[in-house]
RNA sequence: GCGCCUGUAGCUCAGUUGGAUAGAGCAACGGACUUCUAAUCCGUAGGCCAGAGGUUCGAAUCCUCUCAGGCGCGCCA
């Protein structure tokens, strides 16, 4: 609807430039807002303000050219008023709205989908934790970011990847063997003192279990390096077949698991640092290699080979989004925790140096979480080996629950999670309240079904549905497609968890006064298609959240 | 010391990129079940948008400074 009204707007501003009524500016600028009062109509321009200055007119000259030419629009529009310094105010006629229904009704599950992306290549980088260990919850809030905000821009016309890298080179995954070696002799009773970096968890002690019954003590009699290579090898197999399992129950997709390895074995990693070089933009100083990064505005160049000739994770990382780039994506975003956020610059840099643009990449950063259980927070460290895993607080509070609360807040703020609110079934809880919107929908229709009453929209009569709470729910359907551009548009994903608070909310308050099924036969008529219309739009939300629309509850 | 993020109702947070009288949800108080699911709804109360300047028709939003909290400033990953 919102389009609809702006590309009027954009079409009367054209036509009022040619007849240089008005000072010519930038159309693709001009948007509406919709006005917090409803007095004030359905949406609102400040465009006559914005002109004024340059056009030496005062505002409301401008705006009653503007009004003239928008009311005779007399379909769409029930007035169109000037007020305040300069506003134009649009009421949009109740008939316009209530076709949004007739479009509900037609696009079904792709209500809210456009075109918006118009087919550009984007690839939404996320969790990629390494496989050293199950995923915990910090892991889990980037996985609810990064699978909504991907569904979104693929309904938001976007042609996306989903994908995760795995960091399977380098130390961490010595350790990683090392730490399993350990624990495999200790089984067989041949007690290595245990590397103070290694990885404490107890589930190192199980895939060593797993490698017993698997090797029995074979392993004992084979040389050091080729034993931590084969632990290393299994490890990090068994641990990634977790984390794919953790991040299925969690309904979790992705398009693409990309190996950090094969950068290396397609010399990925060589052919970026020659490439840097020949543009001149690496150079030796100080027995190490540099980038030289501040070119783009780093505060300092940064390392890629170490005086020691290995090469940081820098290096292979550049690499990595070298060939993000060769794949032609437009838009790279990558959801990195927010304590990567002084990484940004240099990886920026990194982009702006393969020739790319700094907005072809965007990093989300997700701020942490904190669990908290009857009022005192669970404590949490890695290196101890002593985090909740995200599987158990699946298992605790379920999949919807975790989901919609890791997209409560805006990526970039802290996030407490309460798992005592998570598991209450009631008002507190917003996830319940939305599902049962959706399970109360359902109900009725199924009540209505038993009465042989269906919606159906070509009997939906003119005239209907056009006051009060029924308008009001309209509005709010039609605002959808609008919430889920904006949220793809600003990589905001946690805009739909606040829209679907918004909807249940006016689908509560509508069911609280009014009834549906009633004596009056075409009021009847037109209610079913308004609360299907509904239903549609919780379910197409909420599945983009990834979150189930039950039918009973 | 430098940089980034945050600061909005008692609590947890929104605020559509500069718009009109700053909004929800909890908590508090008062109401609504003979009626399609009360896991719901209606009403009341609650604010110097951390503070001070500045920019302009107009600022919670942009700029500068101050204060408070968090996080980063490796030839770690």
């Amino acid at each position: 609807m919102k389009e609809q009204i702006e590309s009027l707007l954009k079409e009367t501003l054209a036509s009022l430039m040619n007849e240089e009524a008005i000072p010519s500016c930038d159309l693709s600028t001009i948007t509406l807002s919709t006005p917090a009062n409803k007095e004030f109509g359905d949406f609102a321009s400040n465009i006559a303000m914005v002109m004024a200055s340059r056009a030496k007119r005062p505002p409301r000259e401008i705006a009653g050219l503007i009004k003239e030419r928008m009311e005779r629009l007399t379909e769409t529009f029930d007035k169109v008023e000037i007020a305040g310094p300069g506003f134009i105010n649009f009421s949009v006629s109740p008939l316009m709205w209530v076709r949004v229904l007739d479009t509900v009704f037609e696009l079904k599950g792709r209500y809210g989908f456009s075109d918006f992306g118009k087919g550009e290549k984007v690839q939404v980088e996320f969790v990629s934790a390494n496989p050293t260990g199950p995923l915990h919850v910090g892991h889990g809030r980037g996985a609810a970011v990064g699978d909504t905000l991907a569904r979104i821009m693929k309904a938001a016309g976007f042609d996306v990847e989903a994908e995760y890298y795995i960091n399977d080179v380098g130390n961490q995954m010595n350790i990683l063997g090392l730490s399993v070696l350990c624990r495999y002799r200790e089984l067989l009773g041949q007690g290595d003192p245990f590397p103070d970096n290694g990885y404490q968890g107890d589930y190192i002690r199980d895939i060593a279990a797993k490698l017993r019954s698997i090797h029995g003590n074979g392993i004992l009699d084979m040389g050091e390096m080729e034993a931590i290579a084969l632990c290393r090898e299994f490890a990090s197999t068994d641990i990634l077949g977790g984390i794919k399992e953790d991040l299925a129950l969690f309904n979790v997709h992705f398009d693409n698991w990309f190996s950090e390895s094969t950068l290396y074995r397609d010399h990925k990693v060589e052919n970026t640092m020659s490439f840097l070089r020949k543009e001149d933009l690496s150079y030796e100083a100080d027995g190490a290699l540099w980038f030289r990064t501040t070119r783009y505005g780093d505060e300092k160049d940064r390392v890629l080979r170490k005086q020691d000739g290995s090469l940081t994770y820098f290096a292979p990382d550049i690499a990595y989004h070298k060939d993000k780039l060769d794949r032609g994506f437009g838009k790279i975003i990558d959801i990195w925790g927010a304590d990567h956020h002084g990484y940004v610059p240099r990886m920026k840099a990194a982009i702006e140096g393969l020739g790319a643009k700094s907005d072809n990449f965007h990093a989300l950063l997700i701020q942490l979480v904190s669990l908290v259980r009857e009022g005192q927070p669970v404590s949490m460290s890695t290196r101890s080996g002593e985090f909740v895993t995200l599987k158990e607080i699946i298992d605790e509070v379920g999949k919807d629950v975790c989901r919609y609360f890791f997209m409560m807040r805006k990526s970039d703020a802290q996030l407490v999670f309460d798992l005592d609110l998570a598991k209450k079934k009631s008002e507190e809880n917003p996830v319940y309240y939305i599902q049962y919107a959706h399970a109360r929908i359902c109900s009725i229709l199924k009540n209505a079904a038993s009465q042989g009453l269906t919606p159906d929209i070509a009997r939906l009569e003119e005239g209907m549905l056009t006051t009060g709470d029924d308008l009001e729910l309209i509005k709010t359907i039609a605002t959808y497609p609008d919430v889920v551009v904006s949220c793809a548009a600003d990589l905001e994903p946690h805009r739909i968890s606040f829209y679907l608070l918004e909807l249940a909310t006016a689908f509560h308050r509508f069911y609280n006064r009014n009834r549906v099924i009633s004596d009056d036969i075409k009021l009847t008529a037109a209610r079913l298609i308004l609360i299907a219309s509904v239903r549609q739009v919780l379910a197409n939300a909420l599945s983009l959240m990834g979150i189930d629309a039950p039918e009973s509850m």
